[in-house]
DNA sequence: TTATCCTGTTAGACAAAGTCTAGAAAACAA
DNA sequence: TTGTTTTCTAGACTTTGTCTAACAGGATAA
């Protein structure tokens, strides 16, 4: 998925017009699984790429993006928004100490019993976050 | 333990000097079991009270409560954390449409199998999200 | 071709949450 | 009381993120 063709295709068949600014945006993010801040792509679409995008671009492509269900969002920090290229069921771990954010699969935590959902509501996906510290 | 004397000693049994900014905060929160924002806490307390707090006294209280284990941070709004006066062991809905944050009792969700820590972390919370919105 | 339209990009102003600083006020100890 | 420490405060400051209004550039129509 680091192919730039690869990649444009990823975009086209998520209805996402594939602009100059957007690929870029998608070739860092998709190169592996990873979790990145909006701030740390500006940087990088502006330091390690030819074309160069603004703020606005990068937070408004990572808003399509996430509504399109190429990446999701991790809310762990109250100072910034993890953008995770691999959207598929798993947990985190977050360590409060160095602030980083590792993934736990899917099979090595297991759920039965999960609640009802209030009355008028519709499940919008499950988190489980286990916070840690260095011992 | 809306009493204020109660208030005072429990701040006491947790090593918190009970001043009179400390149990205006603390009569709020400890009301009874709910979520809420700094914001919120800054407006109750120059409303609803006697005295009056400062952002910073804010910030600094609900900061230490926290590290005193009185208040649990809840972080799912990228805007805000949210504190939550009950720290015994529960889960949360959060609605996304309505910014509304409920609770999960601890024995309406059973998670078995828990991943290994990695190397040099021990646990500091275990959380657990179910985002949902209105249908 | 040229005008018009539409979508996306941009700089930079702006908003909001939270932190920091330096001095004032309380609380405390002797 | 006097000296010492802790707490509180206003407001400047930082950081993340949003908004606006102008602009660019490709598509399309005439
Ligand atoms: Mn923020
Ligand atoms: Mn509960
Ligand atoms: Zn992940
Ligand atoms: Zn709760």
């Amino acid at each position: 998925m680091s192919n730039r063709d690869d990649i444009v295709s990823k975009l086209k068949a998520s209805g996402v017009t594939p602009t100059t600014q957007r690929v870029e945006i998608a070739q860092i993010l998709f190169a592996r699984p990873q979790h990145l801040s909006a701030e740390q792509i500006l940087k990088m679409v502006n330091q390690e790429s030819s074309s160069t995008a603004s703020k606005a671009t990068i937070y408004n492509t990572l808003g399509l993006f996430a509504k399109k269900g190429l990446v999701k969002e991790v809310i762990v920090d109250p100072s910034k928004v993890f953008y995770d290229s691999n959207v598929s069921k798993h947990f985190h771990f977050y360590n409060i100490d160095s602030g980083e954010l590792t993934d736990i699969p899917a099979d090595a935590i297991h759920i039965d019993k999960l609640p009802n959902l209030p009355q008028g509501t519709e499940s919008s996906g499950l988190e489980v976050i286990v916070r840690i510290k260095n011992s």
